[in-house]
DNA sequence: ACCATGTCAATAACCGGTTAGATAGATAGA
DNA sequence: TCTATCTATCTAACCGGTTATTGACATGGT
């Protein structure tokens, strides 16, 4: 509606609440919990400080609510298919090119914020893809070599394997990015392959 | 000899630095740099926090020196075979079990140091490694489906495969440790298999 | 006028890094 | 062997700058 439409200028607590999600999503997606500065946050959002203050707690809160909506971003995206496997590893193989900040910020929630109960928008997409695999498998379209949890936790290994290199591996000369999705689809597809 | 065997207690230069490299190692591999404390550091080596920047220059190069030491290690102990992959694949499982700290270094330096020139023990190993896996096709004994680089890219990351879940899978019931071992040495036996 | 929204400025704690000096142990001269 | 001297090793205390966080105040919109 033509309400949503205001000039920049103007007072927007939705607004501004989201600029700051968003400064703060590439600021600990660079630097980490840890190494990320409010500072830098608030000046890339263009506020004070003070306001992450008013719209969050602290710190980690603030890279929590920053995390989880970048998540359910990235869950609405992909689109998970568990009777193409090979398909799916390719689209998170894009966008974890496109994006390099996927993978980033997901590092960094693994190190900084292991404890903790877990996001409970990722535990109930996990258990909806766990379903749907044991569904393929129960109707043999997909192999019950192992379970679904093996499954999905090879795939989306295997579709993050190029994001997660260590820097010495840039120094050599990597495959272009069609090769390494190639090997990405077909590595997962061998994977999957009925005997 | 039986000089190397000395009073705990003494002054020894050599002595102190291995503890200092062993106190940064747990306490960068928990905290990373950014939130590792050079203090906590200090205390965990029962030294004074000074003798950090006596025998290292700065927060940054004691996780430099800490950091390639560990590589150092961990490169002795693997023991790389281009021509039993699987095999390979099972001792990475096992060393990222036993000891979590492994990956978790490795997760933090390529976060926290991504720039720089990278440990030239590291890109020697890789290169070796390459040339192996190409020497191992060249013969015949590995697949080309795909070259060298992805192989070895894809195998480390299948061997990983379980010490990089987000926080979230470990709230559902995941498999025991021999049936992710099993998984990983068979997913990387089908990965190479002959077609 | 009223209240949501935002600013300003202060603060207390923290942290990497430094400095001046103490001390253990080796060394050398007697 | 004894002791004065020297040096590597180590320590306590401190410093300047940074950081997350807060409370008092201003201001725009309605």
């Amino acid at each position: 509606m033509a309400s949503d439409i205001r000039p920049e200028r103007t007072r927007d607590a939705a607004r501004t609440k989201q600029r700051l999600l968003d400064a703060a999503r590439d600021e600990f997606a660079e630097y980490g919990i840890a190494g990320g500065r409010v500072e830098r946050i608030a000046a890339a959002a263009r506020c004070n400080k003070a306001l992450i203050y008013a719209y969050f707690d602290s710190k980690n809160a603030l890279f929590d609510a920053a995390f989880a909506e970048h998540v359910q971003a990235h869950l609405d995206r992909v689109n998970f298919d568990g009777t193409d496997l090979p398909a799916y590893a390719g689209r998170l193989f894009d966008i974890f090119e496109d994006d390099p900040a996927v993978i980033r910020l997901a590092s960094w929630y693994r190190l900084e914020r292991s404890n903790g109960p877990g996001l409970p928008a990722v535990i109930s997409a996990n258990q909806a893809r766990l379903e749907k695999l044991r569904q393929a498998q129960s109707e043999g379209k997909l192999t019950d070599r192992w379970d679904a949890t093996a499954i999905l936790v090879l795939v989306q290994s295997i579709a993050s394997a190029w994001a997660t290199l260590n820097p010495e591996f840039s120094a050599t000369t990597a495959p272009d990015r069609t090769t390494r999705r190639l090997a990405v689809i077909d590595a997962v597809s061998r994977l999957i392959a009925p005997d």
